[in-house]
Order: structure tokens, then sequence, then C-alpha cells
DNA sequence: TCTGGGGTCCTAGGACCC
DNA sequence: TCTGGGGTCCTAGGACCC
């Protein structure tokens, strides 16, 4: 049952890139044009969302149950939203419809800048089987590379392989195999839970300046310290990550006992990891700052009582 | 392509506890 | 404590995604 949509919303004007404040402005009105069709909404980043539209489809069908069997009110939800999208931002969007987020993804994929497509169920396995194997959600070079050297290049030579690929890509196999088939269980998420929160930066030219390093650090933990207080939470684990001009990167963490949100701390720790080690003394191309391990911002006192 | 930025998840080793 | 195993947390790096 068609129930999951992976919208692509591209820019008419392929060769403009716009800004970045411009395109997410841009992208706040659209995913609330999108929020509008009442669907369940996960938004994956500036320019894509999953919707899962089983709740809303169902709605519009309380009287005729038996045309939830098919897919005529989905399409009809996805033109009316790439009609809205198109009268009020003048933008086209992708929108792919089937049951899971894989197939969705794929769907919208499928036709690049204005498309509509659908896979019904019972086509999956038969649509999947002529996709390279990179098109499968987690493959990237280098799982692509294994898995060709094992002489599988296709999805059909995935779905008709019969060792196990955990050898060939450990953990991941399973999934893998799932995947070949069609077979995708990962639930839609919506809501804005976040796990790290990052700033970086590579330089014009690799530096070893004190000043434009503090200054970017400073920057960098600014820029990360009102997102905590924006979000009202602290973070116990702090993280720099630099990079020499050979590409050598490194990252240095700690994590702290109590959460913490405010610039001057993560200033520190930052700094105290840089020096830790010594390992701004060699020019950097890149420096950065990150966080993760949120709890309660700091000053909120838990009390326990009985 | 001489390689941007913000994320997620996995792995592997070590510390520490029981 | 010349020694087992499991659980959890921390750290560092890497693959991958958008």
């Amino acid at each position: 049952m068609p129930s999951v949509t992976a919208g692509k919303l591209c820019p008419r004007g392929v060769f403009v890139t716009p800004r970045m404040s411009h395109y997410s402005a841009e992208s706040k009105q659209i995913m609330r044009l999108v929020a509008a069709t009442g669907a369940m909404v996960e938004q994956m980043s500036i320019d894509e969302a999953y919707l899962d539209v089983t709740g809303v489809i169902a709605q519009k069908n309380e009287t005729r149950a038996e045309s939830m069997l098919d897919c005529a009110p989905v399409l009809a939800l996805a033109r009316e939203l790439k009609r809205n999208i198109l009268a009020e931002r003048q933008l086209t969007a992708s929108i792919g419809i089937a049951s899971n987020k894989l197939l969705a993804k794929l769907a919208s994929d499928f036709q690049k800048p204005d498309g509509l497509t659908l896979i019904p169920d019972r086509d999956k396995v038969m649509f999947l089987r002529p996709l390279p194997v990179r098109a499968m959600h987690g493959v990237g070079k280098v799982t692509e590379s294994i898995l060709n050297q094992a002489g599988i290049t296709t999805v059909a030579d995935l779905q008709n392989y019969n060792g196990d690929l955990r050898a060939l890509v450990g953990s991941f196999g399973p999934t893998l195999r799932r995947f070949a088939f069609g077979e995708d269980d990962r639930p839609l998420e919506p809501g804005e839970s976040v796990k790290s929160i990052s700033s970086e930066e590579t330089f014009e030219s690799d530096t070893l300046d004190r000043k434009i390093l503090r200054a970017c650090l400073r920057d960098q933990c600014s820029e990360i310290a009102s997102e905590l207080k924006r979000k009202k939470i602290g973070a116990r684990t702090i993280q720099v990550k630099i990079r020499y001009g050979d590409f050598t990167t490194l990252t240095r963490q700690i994590t702290v006992e109590e959460p913490i949100d405010v610039v001057e701390d993560l200033y520190r720790l930052a700094c105290f990891l840089l020096a830790r080690e010594k390992l701004v003394s060699r020019p950097l191309r890149l420096l950065g700052v990150g966080v993760s391990g949120f709890g309660e911002a700091p000053g909120r006192q838990l009390v326990l009582f009985h």
C-alpha cells in the first residue's frame, strides 16, 4: 500500500545556486506547503522530506474503504502538492511514492527535476533489478568496490547472491539483502531530535596564525552555544577536528560531568583539546568544533523528593 | 575533484565495574 | 591476584548521506 512519499524539491533555475539564507527561507516556505497536506513529515535535509500519507488518505476515504487498495488518492495528493509548490513558490518538485523510505527515495530520483513516480509493491523487485548496487542506501564508494570485487554489480546480483553478505559488508549484510528486495522497515521519524551539532571551516590557505585560529574557534563555539540555547539543551561531549595540508584529519574529544551550553566553556575545552597534544604545530587546513551527548541545559537542578 | 559542511551510524580498543 | 566474562562508557576513525 503506497504510504510514504519522498519529495525532492529542485529549483527551476539549475545554474543558479541561491545564497544559503535564501535557500533556507525558501525551504521553510515549501515545508509549510508539505505540512499542509496533513501528512506525517520527516524532513531529511533542506530540500528533502519523507511523508507518511496513510492517515490523510484513510481520512479522505472513510466512506469508501475499498479505494485504499488503489493508489489514485495518493497520486492525487502528490499532484496537488506539486501544483501548490509550483503556484506558490515557482519551483518544481520530484515526488516518489512507495511503501517505504528506500523505494520512495529511489522513485523520487527516477525522474530528476519534475518527476512523479510510483512503485507499486508488486513491481518493486523487478524495478530494483537493473539498478547498480551503488543505488542502495548505505552503499558508497568503499562498499560498492567490495561488492564489485565479489562479482556483484547490480541489485539483481544482490538478489541472486546465495552467500552470506556479512562476509563482505559486515553487519550491514542482512539489511542490504532486504534492501535489494525492496524491504525497508526504517520508521518515519517526525520532529527534530538532533544527536550532534558542529561547525567547521576550511581555510583558503593553510594557517598557523594563532589570531585567526582563535577567532575561528570562538565563532564556531558561539554558533554552537546559540544553537544549544535555542534548543534548550547542553552537551557533555566536546570534540575538535583538525585537518593538515596533506588531508590528514584528526579528532579529539572529551566528555565532562555536567552538560554545558556557554561559549566560554566550549571554547576553553576546545582549546584544551588542541593544546593537550600540541595538535596545532603544523599549518591547519581545517578547524572545527562539535558537541554531542545532549542532556538538560545547565542551571536546571534535578530535584528528588519522596 | 587535490577534496565543502553538517549530520548519522558502526567498529574497535581500553578503562572500569561487578 | 598472572585471572573469566559481561556490561557500560569513552575515545578515535571511517563510511555514508544530503
